[in-house]
DNA sequence: ATGAAAGTTGAACCAGTTTTCAACTTTGAC
DNA sequence: GTCAAAGTTGAAAACTGGTTCAACTTTCAT
């Protein structure tokens, strides 16, 4: 499940088929991880990721068709990672409203540990708009699918679950950004304990 | 209040002195907002937005520093238009749960008709990260102003308002997109109307 | 040990920009 | 009506950075 872009990648038909192959594909993903994400993707080059990375220039279109390939395959990428983070997370919360607060609190936790994600998924509604949506999308689909599946078994409201899915994403990323990547002021855990809170009982006054 | 950016303008010395002038330079802005909103800003020309604008090319650097100066100038320009456009609808409702239904409504409806907005404030992230900063700090400052009073009157619960401002604002950015500029089979008003069921009694079943 | 496949190298090529500039036209104050 | 200031023009300079390629080195199955 973690991580299987080995479909995509046999299909440009530019696989590392040795060891050492494998070993400067892994740098140049490593670099241009820090270079996309320090620089954004345009001020990044890729002379820039290969120094980086301690190889020539011309090894890159070894492995990856252009900037764009390698750009998408880092989405990918950082998706797949963010997912797998915060599943565990939410399996193992007692109730739904548990698992959402806890979603959250990891989802931010995890941006602090990888600011570069924003600058890299959402570089993508500009440089690859398919990835871009399709992270998205799934992402919405997951939280959809908790949640109808909760109002199912009676725990949650039933609404609708898209809109809700939605809004609930949006949250956790403009969460993310302000209380991950800009500012580290606030517990994760409070942050998330306000939305729980929200969640729980709504806006209004008692 | 609508639309003050004449300061920096003066600024950098390129503010049109006759009629003409200013005609040339509302022109540009148009053509640029038309320009970025289908190409984003990387793939946008100048030679595209002069073209368009049905001015010569160097008739440009006659009103803008630089292609990110002029962005710099629409990304300004594109917030006070939101702002513009939500704030009388926010003030017109009877109460605050009621404003916060009613923003999220009009926030879709003014996506729809300038669905440019998001690859030019999103996009201001990767080109002109203060601007981008500035919109969204001053919106969710506006957001948690309101959040605050609302509590203060007894009308809302009292909650950490800096957060909820941020999650709010999330919500409706990422509602804007996906039944906004990604789909509109869904109206408007009942997308909020989901919202504001969330903020009057959150998720959990009663 | 050998040779074919895989991988590496970086200078040079190239397409596309942004930006400059000096000659020219229009405007508007006096 | 005059003239200085404001505005316009587009060709060309200056730059930028992605991509190609042919020579070279390393790997590994036989």
């Amino acid at each position: 499940m973690a991580g299987e872009n080995s479909a995509t990648l046999d299909e440009a038909g530019k696989a590392p088929r040795t060891d050492r192959g494998r070993k400067t594909r892994r740098a140049l993903l490593d670099a241009a991880r820090q270079e996309f994400g320090e620089n954004g993707f345009h001020a990044a080059s890729i002379s820039g990721i290969t120094r980086r990375a301690g190889v020539a220039l011309g090894s890159f279109y070894t492995y990856f068709d252009s900037k764009e390939a390698l750009f998408t395959a880092l989405v990918r990428d950082m998706s797949d990672q963010v997912r797998d983070h915060v599943a565990p997370v939410l399996r193992a919360a007692p109730d739904q409203l548990a698992a959402e607060r806890a979603g959250c609190a990891a989802f931010i936790e995890f941006v602090r540990t990888h600011k570069e994600i924003y600058r890299i998924i959402d570089e993508a509604e500009f440089v690859d708009a398919a990835s871009f949506r399709e992270h998205y999308a799934g992402t919405a689909d997951r939280i959809a699918q908790r949640l109808a599946a909760a109002g199912a078994r009676g725990e949650l409201r039933a609404d609708d679950a898209e809109v809700l899915a939605w809004a609930l994403m949006g949250m956790n990323v403009f969460l993310g950004l302000r209380f991950g990547v800009w500012g580290q002021e606030r517990d994760s855990g409070a942050v998330a304990d306000v939305v729980a809170r929200l969640l729980a009982r709504g806006l209004a006054a008692d």
